[in-house]
RNA sequence: GCUACUGUGGCUCAGCCGGUAGAGCAAUUGAUUCGUAAUCAAUAGGUCAGGGGUUCAAGUCCCCUCAGUAGCUCCA
């Protein structure tokens, strides 16, 4: 018998290689139905599985991670199952579940058109009705790659030739679909009650771009209709918070024909923009910041020093000037490093922090731009700090700290990303190690949760970074901590130490906004266009009932004017209801609506974007109110 | 850059199998002076992204270019 011990810390007695399948029956009416795999000490696994010794077992269901998983990829096998029926000459690639759904990569001659998912959809139908069980088998690494080769599957041959020595080779059959995987699976292809196939796109073979192009088509599943309908509409409801939709309704910003990539900001989104701009320098002389400027066009001999000219050019726009060649900057630190460099340093003066709102040009290509969040020119919340060795870990907690700091008072939620060596990197291997081992000691002495992404550091460092997420759900690199050995060598840069000889310092190169540009578009999708007060390009709007009242509409204004508050006054001949629908479609914080009533007991009648109508209150009351939501950057 | 899709007045969109552009909003003008999400009327505004081709005839079909959207790649 085998001791199990089950979520609740309950132990059930069971007999030796019972499947999960058969406790599962065993118990609730509820669990039975909405099992849909299995946690059997930490490991997610099929509820086939059978249990073989003393474990912890947990059932789960649509609701945990696990569950989820399993049931959509499932769902992705019912996906290439009906494109194997439909389309026998096509070949199967990867078909992982993901967040939010799933995908299945194909190699088929033609793409998938929108008539093609009506037919795959329809057949995934029969398959879920014909409620095939998933029977999961494992073979030896030859015998698996001959029985893809029989399948014509080469892709799949592929992935097993790659698989590590003593990798167990595992394989889900469902009526007459065999496919290379890991599992695991829900029980039968019935357990699809809700599904959508909802695009179809482009994949490089094993994402890399030299490789031949696949057709991938995405979708998503659920255990009930009204889930998926939830989802949807969910997905409908996010599209209204899109920066680029926002961004047009409210006239913040344009990007023009003539300018891919080069966003124009308008009057609107300038405020915000300043308000940003003006929070920040103050953030920054607290944080013990200096603010610098520096060229946007410099010597080519510059970018070749700096490695730019060889690890970025792709990136880079050219110029010249008198004949001698130029170029637009990438990025700040090699000016930056200039100006560390026009006169001596003691290490009395580390750590040197210099900040610079410094516009750069990057060449993007084309197919990657979108709206603010991607674009070729941008100014980056630059600066870089200058330290000794023994200094590095102080100040890159106070980076991440200051970041924090900011994220908070926007309300934004962010997940921590390190960044570790490259391919087309420079430097030596000891260098990034020291460096990455700095920065993933920090982050474990802060206690922050972070994931690691292999080869997507700088070119001259390892990298912090702080990912912000859009309106439907995609993450956004915003903030970064970039730690880098290469430039200080390159560029010499040395400070006088206490013995009084030249040493090298070590550079930190790093952003919290990230850039004005990215930043101002994920807080527009954050705060669906309704800025906090403190940056509303309109903070109040004064409504005058009728031509009677615009002599009190103008003094009202004049004195809120006088405080610095941003303040309007509709005096078009319009009704009342119109004027309120047009303020509230600007998102406008405050409408004061004055009237009779009001103009005859100096009063004002305020109206909250949200909360609708507030009731009369006197002007002063209502300064004091508005000024401290804007004084304490409230977020409502 | 790659794959697929899209591109009609300032904005949102209609225009069936090719017959030579239409609505609402916005704008302008006039009337209306009104109490918490749309007052009424009139006027003006488009060589249908650009270029080429097929055709008696193209917004509608074909090709090229440009731009946008989703994803891949890449990244603040």
């Amino acid at each position: 018998m085998l001791k199990v011990t089950l979520k609740d810390e309950k132990e059930i007695e069971l007999k030796k290689g019972i499947k999960i399948e058969e406790v599962v029956n065993s118990m609730g009416h509820k669990l039975k139905k909405e099992a849909l795999a299995a946690k059997v000490d930490g490991k997610v696994i099929d509820l086939n599985g059978g249990l073989d010794k003393d474990c912890k077992l947990e059932i789960l269901t649509f609701e945990d991670e696990g569950g989820k998983l399993a049931l959509r990829h499932t769902t992705s096998h019912i996906l290439a199952q009906a494109v194997k029926r439909l389309f026998p000459e096509v070949k199967l690639a990867i078909g992982p579940a993901i967040e939010n759904g799933f995908y299945y990569d194909f190699d088929s001659g033609r793409p998938f058109t929108d008539a093609d998912l009506e037919l795959i959809e329809k057949e995934m139908n029969n398959i879920i009705k014909e409620d095939l069980i998933l029977k999961r088998f494992e073979l030896p690494r030859d015998e698996a790659i001959n029985l893809m080769k029989e399948h014509g599957e080469d892709y799949k041959v592929e992935l097993i030739e790659d698989l590590p020595e003593g990798e167990i080779i595992s394989f889900y059959e469902q009526g007459e679909f065999i496919d290379l995987c890991a599992g695991p699976h829900v029980i039968s292809t019935g357990k699809v009650k809700a599904f959508k196939l909802t695009s179809v796109a482009g994949a490089y073979w094993r994402g890399n771009e030299k490789n031949k192009m696949l057709q991938r088509i995405y979708g998503t599943s659920f255990i009930k209709r009204s889930q998926l309908d939830e989802y949807l509409k969910m997905l409908e409801e996010a599209k209204k918070r899109d920066h680029r939709k926002l961004g047009k309704e409210l006239d913040l910003y344009s990007i023009q024909e003539e300018g891919p990539g080069f966003p124009f900001f308008h009057p609107n989104g300038m405020i915000i923009r300043n308000i940003l701009e003006s929070f920040w320098r103050e953030e920054h002389k607290k944080a013990g910041y200096q603010e610098i400027n520096t060229p946007i066009i410099l010597g080519a001999e510059l970018w070749k020093k700096s490695g730019h000219w060889d690890h970025y050019k792709e990136n880079m726009y050219f110029t010249e000037i008198d004949g001698e060649p130029y170029a637009v900057k990438p990025m700040n630190c090699p000016g930056g490093l200039l100006m560390y460099k026009r006169n001596l340093h003691s290490y009395r003066e580390l750590p040197i922090r210099m900040a610079e709102l410094g516009l750069v040009h990057r060449h993007e290509l084309s197919g990657a731009l979108h709206g603010l969040m991607r674009v070729r020119c941008f100014t980056q919340d630059d600066a870089h700090l200058y330290m000794m060795p023994s200094q590095i870990k102080e100040e890159v907690i106070g980076v991440i700290e200051l970041a924090d700091r900011f994220y908070k008072i926007f309300g934004f939620e962010y997940y921590v990303e390190l960044s570790t060596k490259p391919e087309n990197s420079m430097g030596s291997d000891e260098d990034w190690e020291v460096a990455t081992n700095a920065l993933r000691e920090t982050l474990e002495t802060k206690k922050i949760n972070y994931r690691v992404n292999e080869g997507d550091g700088a070119f001259y460092g390892p990298k912090i970074d702080f990912h912000l997420k859009d309106c439907i759900g995609r993450t956004w690199q915003c903030g970064t901590i970039q730690l880098d050995f290469q430039m200080p060598e390159l560029f010499e840069l040395t400070y006088i130490g206490a013995d009084g000889e030249k040493h090298r310092p070590v550079m930190v190169h790093r952003t919290i906004f990230g850039s004005m540009e990215r930043f101002i578009a994920i807080l527009t999708e954050q705060c669906a266009g309704a800025f906090p007060t403190w940056l509303a390009p309109i903070q109040a709007i004064i409504i005058p009932v009728s031509e009677k009242h615009y002599d009190y509409a103008e003094s009202l204004t004049q004195k809120i004017d006088s405080l610095n508050i941003r303040v309007e006054k509709d005096i078009r001949s319009e009704k009342v209801g119109f004027k309120i629908r047009e303020a509230q479609l600007k998102k406008i914080p405050y409408m004061i609506i004055i009237g009779d009533k009001e103009v005859e007991n100096s009063n004002i009648s305020v109206r909250d974007r949200k909360e609708g109508d507030l009731g009369s209150m006197s002007l002063d009351d209502f300064i004091v109110k508005i000024s401290k939501e804007i004084n304490d950057k409230l977020n409502k």
